[in-house]
DNA sequence: CTGAAAGCGCTTACAG
DNA sequence: CTGAAAGCGCTTACAG
C-alpha cells in the first residue's frame, strides 16, 4: 500500500516549511508567503497528489466535518428520497454523513449515540420513519440536532415536520371539488399520530362542506389491509364515490380491489393517496393523484438548519418547521357519475 | 457544551499517567499495573463519563474503523434490505459506515471516493444498482474494496454477485414443475446484464424442457411497461398460462393488468415474481410467488470480505461469490386449468 | 515575510 | 511495575 503524501512531503519537495505548506493549500497566504514560494507549494502538491489527511484535520480543528444520522427501524421502514436528501445536502455542504440504523428502544440508540459522539460528530439529525413525540438525548444537548419527522415535546429542539392535517384537508379537498359528496377513508392505525392527523384533516374538510366519511382504520399500513378495507367499503349498499387512503400501500391494496371489483378509477371511483415516498402511487395504472409529504425539501431544511446550528456556537436558533404537504393531481380522479350510471360491482373474481 | 473528559483528565482524577490508564482501559494491564491503581483509573473513568476521542484514536493508530460506502444513483433505486444489511453487519464488526451516493458517472465517483480516501476509510464497499461490470478506480488498489451487485472483468477485486442465470432457472422450474407448458416472460432491456441473465436461465430451463416462451421485453422496469407487457400477452390468442415478470415493479403492473382482464391469479394464470427486494411483490394480493436475490445476505458477504481484507495486510484473498437466488413459494402459482376452463379475457374495463 | 514550536487526544515503545 | 517521551498529520499563534 502506498504511503498518502503528508504537508511534510510537500514542504520537503517545495524547500519550505510545514506551516507554509498549510498557509497556502489554506488559501491564508496572501502577505504571508512569497509568490514563488506559493507557485512551488502548488506545483510540489500537485506533483504528490496531496490531499490533507481528514482525520488529522478534524483532530486539530475540532470539527469532522461529519454529521450523525440516528434511525430507527419500523414496520413502515425508511424513506428513500429523504435519504437520499439527506446524502446530497450533506455532500453539497461539505459534509458526510454518518448513519447508524438501530431497533426501536432507548438502550440501542444511546449506544449509537454515544457511538457517534465518539466519533465527535458535528451534528445530529433523528430521523424518525413515523411521526412521534421524541424525547432528546443526553448527548444532543452538547450537539446541535434536528429532528426529522418528529416533534420534542418540551420544545428544546429544532424539528421538521409536514402539516399532516393541512394534508388531510388537501386530500379532501380535491375530491369535494371534483364534486364528490361522500368520502370513503381508509386510515392506518388510530395510535398512529400521523395516521389520526391525517384523518383528523380530512374530516374537518369534510364537515366545512357537510360532506359525509365513511371510515375504515386498519391495523398495518400495508397492501393486504388497504385491500380488505377497500372491498368493505365498496362492497357496502351506500358505496362512497371516493376513497382516501391515508399511506401509499393501502390505496395499492384499494387499487387491487377495485380492479378485482370491477370498478374502474377514476370512472366509477375517484382515489386519493396519500404519501408516494415509494414512488408506486404515483406509478400505479392509473397513476394516482397524490398529496406528498415533501421528504427531500424536509431533509434539505434539517440538514441546514443543523448545519447552522454548528456554525453558530451557541447551537443556533430553535424552530419548528412545518412543511405544506401539496397535491400532485394525476390520473384517479374524476367527477362523480350520476347514480344510475353507478356500476353493480361484479361478483369476486379474486 | 461540555468539553468531553479526555484521559488526561482521568488520570488527574486517578493520580496516574496518561500511559496507564491507556493501558488500563484497552484491557494491557495485567501484569504492568497495580490493582488498586487499575481500580481507581476505572472508578475515574466511569465517573468522568470516560470514552476515547475516536477521532484521536484513528490518527494515532492509522485505523478509522470505518468504511466507506460508494453507490449512485438508478432508475431502479438502491436496494433497503441491502443497505440496512450492511449497516447491521458493518456496525455488529464495531465500524462506522460512511454513504456516498453520487450522479452515474466516473467524474462524480472519483471524487467521492478521493473523499472517502481522505477520511482514511479503512475499506471500500461499491453497491451497483444494476448487475453489470465494473472498471475499479484507482483508490481501490490502496484500499481493500468488495464490490456487490458488480464484477471486476479483470479480477482484481472480489466481488458479490447473486446467481442470475440461476434465478431465472428457478422461476422457470416453480412454474414447470406445478404443470405449466407454455410461459410467457416480461423481460426488462435487454442491454441489463440482469435481464439479459435471468431470461437466458429461464429459456435454458425451459429448452430443458422442451416448452415454449413467449418474451415481452421492456425498454423499463416500471409498473406502467409490466403492466402493458402483461396485456399484450394475457390478449394473445394463446396465451400463456404462467408468467414469469423479471422484475418486482413489472409483476405489480402485470397483477393489474390482469385483475382489469377479469383474469384470477393463481386460478386462471400463474405468476412468478424475481425480485422483493421492495417487499411488494411478496405482499401483493394475492401474495406473489417469488425468486429472491440475497440481497440482506449479499451485503453481509461484502461487508465481511471487505473488512478481512483490513485485517490481513496483503488486502486478503480475491474471490467472487456468487449466491444463489432461491424460490419463496406464496400463493401465486397453482396448476393449469384444462383447456376448455380456461376464461375468455373480457373487454377492458380500465 | 518565514520557520520553529505547541498542541488537538490518543497509544506504544522505551527507560528507569 | 510505572512515567516521560515520541509521534500520528495537521493548523495556528508566535517569535524572529
Amino acid at each position: 500500500m502506498v504511503r498518502k503524501a503528508t504537508a511534510q512531503d510537500v514542504a520537503d519537495l517545495a524547500g519550505v516549511s510545514r506551516s507554509a505548506v498549510s498557509l497556502v493549500l489554506n488559501g491564508r497566504a496572501q502577505g504571508h508567503i512569497a509568490r514563488d514560494k506559493q507557485q512551488a507549494i502548488i506545483d510540489a502538491a500537485r506533483q504528490l497528489n496531496y490531499t490533507p489527511n481528514a482525520v488529522a484535520v478534524s483532530l486539530r480543528n475540532r470539527r469532522t466535518r461529519t454529521i450523525g444520522v440516528l434511525t430507527w427501524s419500523s414496520p413502515s421502514g425508511f424513506s428513500i428520497p429523504m435519504l437520499h436528501a439527506t446524502l446530497k445536502t450533506t455532500t453539497a455542504a461539505g459534509y458526510l454523513s454518518i448513519f447508524m440504523d438501530t431497533a426501536n428502544d432507548r438502550d440501542h440508540q444511546s449506544q449509537a449515540l454515544a457511538t457517534l459522539r465518539d466519533h465527535q460528530v458535528d451534528a445530529l439529525l433523528v430521523i424518525a420513519p413515523d411521526l412521534i413525540d421524541y424525547r432528546p438525548a443526553e448527548v444532543m444537548r452538547t450537539i446541535p440536532t434536528t429532528l426529522v419527522n418528529c416533534l420534542d415535546p418540551s420544545g428544546g429542539l429544532t424539528s421538521v415536520v409536514a402539516d399532516e392535517h393541512g394534508a388531510g384537508s388537501a386530500a379532501a379537498g380535491v375530491l369535494i371539488e371534483a364534486g364528490h359528496t361522500s368520502l370513503g377513508v381508509i386510515a392506518g392505525p388510530s395510535d398512529s399520530m400521523q395516521s389520526r392527523l391525517r384523518l383528523e384533516g380530512i374530516e374537518a374538510a369534510a364537515a366545512a362542506n357537510r360532506i359525509g366519511v365513511s371510515v375504515q382504520a386498519v391495523l398495518n399500513r400495508d397492501i393486504d389491509s388497504g385491500f380488505a378495507a377497500a372491498r368493505t367499503l365498496l362492497s357496502a349498499s351506500e358505496a362512497p364515490t371516493a376513497l382516501i387512503c391515508t399511506h401509499e400501500r393501502l390505496a395499492v391494496g384499494a387499487v387491487l380491489a377495485a380492479a378485482n371489483l370491477g370498478i374502474a378509477i377514476p370512472a366509477d371511483l375517484s382515489l386519493v393517496s396519500m404519501d408516494d415516498g415509494e414512488q408506486l402511487a404515483s406509478q400505479l395504472v392509473p397513476h394516482l393523484t397524490t398529496i406528498e409529504r415533501p421528504d427531500r425539501a424536509m431533509a434539505e431544511q434539517a440538514v441546514t438548519a443543523t448545519l447552522q446550528g454548528v456554525d453558530e456556537d451557541d447551537g443556533g436558533e430553535i424552530r419548528q418547521l412545518t412543511l405544506n404537504c401539496s397535491p400532485a393531481i394525476r390520473d384517479s380522479v374524476a367527477r362523480p357519475q350520476p347514480p344510475n350510471r353507478r356500476p353493480c360491482p361484479q361478483a369476486d373474481r379474486r
